[in-house]
DNA sequence: TTGAAAGCGCTAACAA
DNA sequence: TTGTTAGCGCTTTCAA
């Protein structure tokens, strides 16, 4: 006896009882249940009822290692509490849905080893495709992805070099364009709020850019505050609080993200501060949140969902290759000016 | 040549190929790559580098057909917009950092039908056990559940009957005792706003523990409102306004969920209407985010990082198990009253 | 400490 | 339309 027919109840069933069951080959309850090849109507029949009956599920390890085909997408985010890359996954999920493809989600923290590591478990499930956040990895990830021998996407940044195909936004332009946008309004001593940012690279793009900007109308950020951790509304404002008592006579807070853009907000608006007359404000995201607040804060659409959709559809459309393409799709986030960013006259 | 060897340079590496690159056969290579067994220093480390060099990734789709077993835990839940739920997926990834174990998320949208299929997806991956929202399946989904032969823990919710463990809380008790402490605070004319809910059943219970509690007071909900998708900050503006316009005279409100609730204090806020003194609020989740705001809404913790603890700690106890125990842990959400629910003299 | 043989449950390829 | 055979790449088991 080669097979396994004795006596364990408990055993999960194979396709071998299903072909008892129904009295039917094995091969051929196999391609009734994929739906593969011509099944007469009367034993696809059966053989349904028989699997059904049993509750037979099968077993997609045996049939990915025969077949050498894994209908799953690895896509490696760095957080879920973020709102912004939940909203990606949606993007993927609605793309992916109308395919045989199933995304696998995994969650890196920002910590490059973690990518890693994650990166490894993923790729040794033999992935269709990887849609991965970030063009910046560290070596040993680069190099697994470069060898992986199937699509990859990196999303969400286009400043740099992608491994294969890319969707996404330059955080750097769009660092540099909310820049010229308060310029432009006539705002000149403009603080900075954010992240403590070493390893979130696309914030760290986006105050270069904005840096930059600035730079090339003759300013300077005349303040700065950073945050790591914690209710980022709760650190918005206090924060806010921090840097206006340190240095009262700005006329612009630049956050870089709309959470804590939005706590700033709120903490101006109880003490009274003219915005945008007294102080000026700019988040980044787009977060549909902000269309509750008292007042919209001026930010950027990130174009979440459409950078989810677009990876999708490269890794769909390449899956079972080899490589993506290397197609490279840069989307230009809109900027939205809201209540909070509005030309005034110099003072 | 039963194996290929052939000219194929991009098929994936094998154990075959880090055996033949070592010198060693490819039992030990996997005995050294899997920590299995007594190896010696010697040929360790001439495996492990050859492995390296070569960037073998080992195929997991072989070695867990081959050992029948799985270290993957199927996570499902009905939506990552929440924020409840990236939390409780927190909670479970810290636990199963520290085992063998790798979480993989599904995401149903509140939608049986999909619950079914991707349950049947991630059975047919054979995982070590499954982590799943809610006690309410349809009929397919709870035989799988029955049938898989692995534990299963049903969280977030506990009035109910699990398949087999439960980790959550009573929300029937949670809407029972936020009626208690409105009604016991002196409010009389309370209105509901909430999400539709013939699907979000934690939701239902709430109501209706919170209905029931109401009723032995010899109360009525005066007006309900229920909304359906959009931005839930927004829609709690916009219900708020409806829901007062229609009936003037509430004295309080309770919304199904924190979002809707920061929604409505805000529009309370801006139109100048006294909270609590007037009309007093109420939430549900505990979420952070209520720290930022102008006022702290009166809400209930739903122990989401702790539920994920507890059911992953569940589930690895008992991986390699044909059951998860029948272990069941109910949480006792604790209530903040935060500001907008305070004692008040009857009108 | 190492290796050889068998087979996990399924599907590709071919035969009938 | 259905069945047979030979693996997929690994690990278990047993032998050396």
């Amino acid at each position: 006896m080669t097979r396994n027919q004795s006596a364990n109840a408990n055993r999960p069933l194979t396709l071998r009882d299903v072909s008892e069951a129904s009295g039917v080959s094995e091969m051929t309850v196999s391609r009734v249940l994929r739906n593969r090849g011509d099944v007469s109507e009367a034993t696809r029949t059966r053989v349904l009822e028989a699997a059904k009956t049993l509750g037979y599920v099968p077993n997609k390890i045996a049939g990915a290692l025969a077949s050498q085909r894994v209908n799953l997408v690895a896509v490696i985010v760095p957080s879920l509490g973020n709102l912004v890359f939940p909203e990606v996954l949606a993007g993927i999920t609605e793309v992916l849905d109308e395919t045989p493809l199933q995304p696998v989600f995994g969650v890196t923290n920002y910590e490059p080893d973690r990518e890693e590591k994650v990166l490894y478990e993923m790729l040794s499930w033999r992935p269709s495709g990887v849609i991965i956040a970030g063009l910046e990895h560290n070596e040993a990830a680069r190099a697994m992805l470069k060898n992986a021998g199937i699509p990859i996407v990196e999303i969400m940044d286009s400043d740099g070099d992608p491994v294969d195909a890319m969707v996404g936004i330059s955080h750097r332009r769009a660092g540099r364009q909310m820049a010229q946008a308060i310029v432009e309004a006539g705002y000149r001593r403009i603080g900075f709020l954010g992240t403590k940012m070493p390893l979130d690279h696309r914030a760290r793009k986006r105050f270069e850019g904005f840096t930059e900007a600035m730079a090339k109308e003759g300013l300077e950020i005349v303040d700065q505050e950073f945050y790591d951790g914690g209710s980022a509304l709760v650190k918005g404002r206090e924060m806010t609080q921090a840097i206006l008592s340190r240095t009262p006579d700005l006329d612009f807070l630049y956050y870089s993200n709309d959470m804590i853009g939005a706590g700033g907000l709120l903490y101006c608006l109880d003490q009274g501060i003219d915005v945008p007359g007294q102080i000026g404000l700019a988040g980044f995201n787009g977060l549909r949140l902000l269309d509750g607040l008292p007042r919209k804060l001026a930010t950027m659409d990130a174009c979440r969902a459409e950078i989810g959709r677009e990876a999708a559809r490269i890794i769909a459309e390449h899956a079972g290759d080899e490589a993506g393409g290397g197609e490279r799709i840069v989307l230009k986030p809109k900027l939205q000016l809201g209540d909070t960013l509005k030309r005034r006259t110099a003072r």
